[in-house]
DNA sequence: GATGAATGAGGCTTCATTCAT
DNA sequence: TATGAATGAAGCCTCATTCAT
């Protein structure tokens, strides 16, 4: 009569200590003991469940990566089939309703971009991570020049660039939020990515569709 | 017969090994003993030329600030006086030439974003080199509104849109620099930017003023 | 309905598993959970069968020893009465067919003389299980005496120096194998004996006296 | 005008504490807290003059084994030419005066056979060392066999054997010195090897050099 | 100013042992 | 009996900082 096992659920409270505490010291600021308190469990627990720290940390991607994905695939299919729509859910997904409201998790990803600088297997994880967004966003965007919602351009370089502004908001939110006004990051960035696509204002189509321009070289 | 002071220089000297080492190996991951060596000094200088490790943090942060400012300024002044050719000028002085180009810096960059979530002291620093920036994006802004050449809208938003595409830039550069088509991130900047304030491509101002849209809330 | 017991079963099963993973690693590198899954058990019956690891490692000098004296008395049994023929019966239990046959229990053995410093629990159960060799050396030795086939001298220190060469060939045989010549050991411990005791060789009364002999067969 | 250097006496005092520490406590029993405190040395320093404790117990291997084949090869040349006198002062330096005379040694040699069943480099350095006095031994062994003072036979047998019961002299002394009668050690061995080699005792040397040998006394 | 040895606190990890089931 | 999770005390090692020269 083994007493049952719950491992899984240590291992996501040790995650989701690691996850408060990274947030506010950064991953090697993070000792085990602290990664323990917060997890409300003894240190050596910690090492009975995860090999290292560093296991600790690649669970922690994954998850924030899963739960992301996840929640921005779900906003992606309530956003119906029009490009345009679909772009707007996934700004949104990530700077009105997503990720940046959740400050832990935004500063544990601020923090995982700087580990990626100096551990391989953060950075592997890191970049898959953001190549899944921007496969994501590449995707709309044909369909959007395929639609002919978009002008035609390197959707690549296109997807890049608001990727960029999302994980720049995303640094400037989690280091310095009071530099942003409030609500304005999402619609800011719409705008921006309409100027980019050329995508005329939707309530006005009045203007005749400009030459394109700002080809991203 | 006392020796020429060169504190100056050795000061700049250990400042110049945290920069190198750091940008592989983050701040904490930087050793004394590692500045040092990538001083070409010995460990015991580093700490007859500053109290503490996190005192060359700063000048390291000094450094950068004042060299970045000096040459964004320095671009700006370059530019003239026309707000469209500034805000190009302020684009291209971060994604084309400037910080970008200096893979080193860009990483030490990305890790002090990291690091400002952790120090209060780093993050003073790092928001007010933000909020330098923001303020010469600011400046540009209302001046292009004043000259009628940008659609009247809160130009704090607008700024901090344009700055955090750049600071996510230097992100993504720094950690997954393919994930960028090469040369494209200032001119899609830039095309993102007028996008925002609604700039007519320049050889054609014929429209009229149309209503400002994305009043980033 | 109580289960009948299995304690002996599994104590013995725990001691094997010390004993396999010792050899490779140590006492102090086997770790419980090693013993455990050499064993094929679950950790924690380790200490449900043993108060402590160290008793593991008593009840495996127990086993290692009373299997070794059975297996010693049945040899001295079947080689009969006479003192020589003892005698190499003694030596041949030990450098031809005996322990030193089991790596494992080698290295084990070896281990645990490195543990008698360290100990003084192993050293006592060490020492008793080489006193209770050298006893039977003595008494065959001085059988040999009083039937006037051993020259009369010391018989401990007869015994010791014949026990030590064994022990000497153990750990040599467990650290480094290859300095030894295949089946070389026995013949040459014989010859050393009869040396010792002044025996004149038996079988060679014939032939020119000498003719090669200690080739290590 | 730095503070002169000082490595090489601090790595000697390591080195000796881990002597002092794991003649009792073995080598993975001797903490690195347990060495600074027998150098009289500050935990920290431990690491500062060696990379790992590894690296001290390597360090102390090679002191282990240069001082005692320089003592070695002093008495062997201190012997003279004779094969059997050098074979003599092989075993006195051994076992009467030289490294048998240094309990600690004499353990630490014992743990580090113990610990070469764990290591390999501990077992290369290890076998190295037995390899220098087996190779010592054979050029006495044909030496002697040349000179017709010893019977012919494969030298590298009689030498593993030599050493053999050396090596178990010395574990024997290492954990039951009781059981080795004062001061027979060597003349035990010194008979056995006469055994082994035919050597007619020196005394006499009337009758013909008859085939028996042995006859020690 | 400069050197590099010295210090000691603290981090990650291991592990014998205990415990709930 | 049996299971495997849980505990907490060390252990090895790193490192910012200090110090003797």
């Amino acid at each position: 009569m083994p007493r049952p096992p719950n491992t899984d659920q240590r291992r996501a409270q040790i995650v989701d200590g690691l996850l408060k505490v990274m947030s506010t010291k950064g991953y090697e600021g993070a000792t085990t003991q602290d990664i323990a308190k917060a997890a409300k469990l003894s240190p050596g627990l910690v090492h009975y469940h995860f090999q290292a720290k560093a296991e600790v940390l690649e669970a922690l991607m994954n998850r924030l990566l899963d739960e992301h994905l996840a929640a921005l695939d779900s906003a992606l299919t309530a956003a119906g089939a029009d490009p345009l729509a679909r772009l707007d859910a996934f700004i949104d997904c990530h700077l009105a309703t997503g990720a940046s409201a959740n400050p832990r998790a935004l500063a544990v990803w601020v923090s995982l971009g700087a580990e990626a600088l100096k551990s391989a297997d953060v950075r592997t994880r890191y970049v898959a991570g953001l190549d899944a967004l921007l496969e994501r966003l590449v995707v709309i965007l044909r369909a959007g020049v395929a639609a002919g919602r978009f002008v035609d351009q390197p959707p690549r370089a296109a997807a890049a660039a608001i990727l960029s502004t999302i994980e720049g908001y995303f640094v400037v939110a989690a280091t310095a939020r009071a530099l942003i006004p409030r609500h304005s990051a999402a619609p800011a960035l719409k705008a921006m990515a309409r100027g980019l696509l050329e995508v005329a204002p939707e309530p006005r189509r009045h203007a005749p569709p400009r030459a394109r321009r700002g080809s991203a070289s």
